[in-house]
DNA sequence: ACCTGAACACCGTTCAAGT
DNA sequence: ACCTGAACACCGTTCAAGT
C-alpha cells in the first residue's frame, strides 16, 4: 500500500483543490488517464493536465516517461489476489494467482500493454515472482527450473492479456486479423481455414488452457514424457 | 553518421542513381535502418533519408506507419526456415521449425520488438502457420487445440526473443533489472536471491528449454497427467 | 502518376526564471 | 525545494503545388 509522505491537512481554506504533487499523486492519476485514453492515448502531457499542471513539473518527482511507467504497472500490480494460506493445493493456488496476474493485466486497458514493454521491479512485482518460486518449488519443479519456469509463466501471461486486451481495445485490429484470415487462399491454406474459428478465438478459456500446457510440461522437466 | 546534402554529383546522364521508390525498396530500406539504428532509433523520417527524400514522398506507397511495420515484419520472416520434408520425425522438425523463427526475431534487433506489437497477416507469416499447424496435426494434437497451440508457440517465442534481444540491445536495461535483484531484500525474497543469477540468464538454452516445456505440455491436451 | 517543400499537430525533455 | 512558461528537438501525417 505505502502511504507517502502523511497527509499534510493544509485543509480548506488557502486553496487546497490542486493537490500536492507527489509520486504517488501522479502514478495514481496516470493510471486514471490510461484507463480513460487507453495506451495509445496516453501521455505525459495528458497526465500533466489532468492534474492541473505543466508537464514540466512532474520531472521534479519522475526521471522520465519510462520510470513512470514503471511505476504504474507496480502499482496496478497490488490488485492481483496473493495465494493466501495452504488452504489448496499448490496447482490450484498456482492457477488462481495467474489468473488473477492475467484478468488485472487484461481488465485495464493499456495496462497489459505497458507490461510488454516495462521489465518490472518494483515491490509487488518482486513478490509476485517470489510467492510463484515458492509455489513452484511446493510443487516440485526441479530446482534451476523454476526460475526460468517463473518467467515463463509470466511472461507468456503478460503476453496473451496483452494481445487479447489489445484486441478488445481496437476492433479494427481484430476485424483486419479476421479479414486476413478469411481472404487466405483455401488452397494453399487448409488448414488456417479448417481451423479459421479457433484461431481468432479468445477470452479466458484460451489463458486457462495454456496455463495448464505451460504447467503439465514443467512437471516433466523439459524431457519427453 | 548523415551526411548532410549529398554531394550532387548528379552524375551519369539523366540521374538514374535515385533508384524508383516501390514498396519493396521501401521495406528493404526500412530494414537495413532499424538494423543500423535499432527498434528506438527507427522512424519513417530516417527511412526517407535513406531512400534520399523526404517523409511525405513515402505515403504514395504506404498507408501509414504500421503499415510499414507490418511489411517488415512479413519481409523478415523470409528469413525462417521452414521445415523441408518428411526426414525427421514431427517433433524435431517442430523444434527446429520453431528454433529458427527465435533466431530469425532475435538476431534482427528491433524486429522482435515490432513483432510484439504487430499481428502479422502476411504471405510468410500465413505459410509459417500452416505449417505449424500441420506439424501439431501429424504429432497428434487434438484438433481444436492445435490452432490454439499455434498460436501459444509463436505468441511465446516471439515474447521471449523481444525480451532477450531488448536487454542485449540496450545493457542499460539488463543492468537495472539485475541490479534490482541485487537489492531486493534477501529475508523478504529468499527465493529470489537463491535463483538470482539463474534468472537473470538467457540465450539460446532458455528458449529450448521452453520449447520442449510447451510441447509436452500441449501433448497432453491440456489434462491432468 | 508520382514527388516534394512546407506546414500542422503533436510528442518528451530541458532550462531559466520565478516562489 | 518546488513549480512553471517557454522553448527545443523531435515525431507522423497532410496538403497544396509542382512534374
Amino acid at each position: 500500500m505505502k502511504e507517502g509522505t502523511p497527509r499534510t491537512i493544509v485543509s480548506r481554506r488557502n486553496r487546497p483543490a490542486k493537490a500536492a504533487l507527489s509520486r504517488d499523486v501522479i502514478v495514481a492519476k496516470a493510471l486514471e488517464v490510461l484507463e480513460r485514453d487507453g495506451f495509445s492515448g496516453f501521455n505525459l502531457r495528458r497526465v500533466a493536465a489532468a492534474l492541473d499542471t505543466g508537464p514540466a513539473s512532474l520531472y521534479v518527482y519522475l526521471e522520465n516517461l519510462d520510470e513512470l511507467q514503471a511505476l504504474m504497472l507496480d502499482s496496478a500490480l497490488a490488485a492481483v489476489n496473493l495465494p493466501k494460506g495452504q488452504d489448496l493445493e499448490w496447482r490450484s493456488e498456482l492457477k488462481a494467482f495467474l489468473l488473477s496476474y492475467f484478468r488485472v493485466l487484461y481488465e485495464r486497458p493499456g495496462v497489459a500493454q505497458i507490461a510488454l514493454s516495462t521489465i518490472p521491479t518494483g515491490p509487488n512485482s518482486l513478490r509476485i515472482l517470489e510467492l510463484l518460486l515458492g509455489l513452484l518449488a511446493e510443487g516440485g519443479v526441479e530446482n534451476a527450473k523454476a526460475a526460468w519456469g517463473a518467467d515463463l509463466l509470466l511472461l507468456y501471461v503478460t503476453a496473451i492479456a496483452a494481445e487479447q486486451s489489445n484486441w478488445r481495445a481496437q476492433k479494427m485490429v481484430f476485424e483486419r486479423v479476421k479479414a486476413a484470415l478469411d481472404n487466405a487462399s483455401k488452397e494453399e491454406f487448409p488448414l488456417i481455414a479448417a481451423h479459421h474459428d479457433t484461431l481468432i478465438s479468445g477470452g479466458h478459456d484460451r489463458a486457462d488452457w495454456a496455463l495448464e500446457v505451460i504447467i503439465n510440461g514443467m512437471l516433466f522437466g523439459g524431457k519427453q514424457p
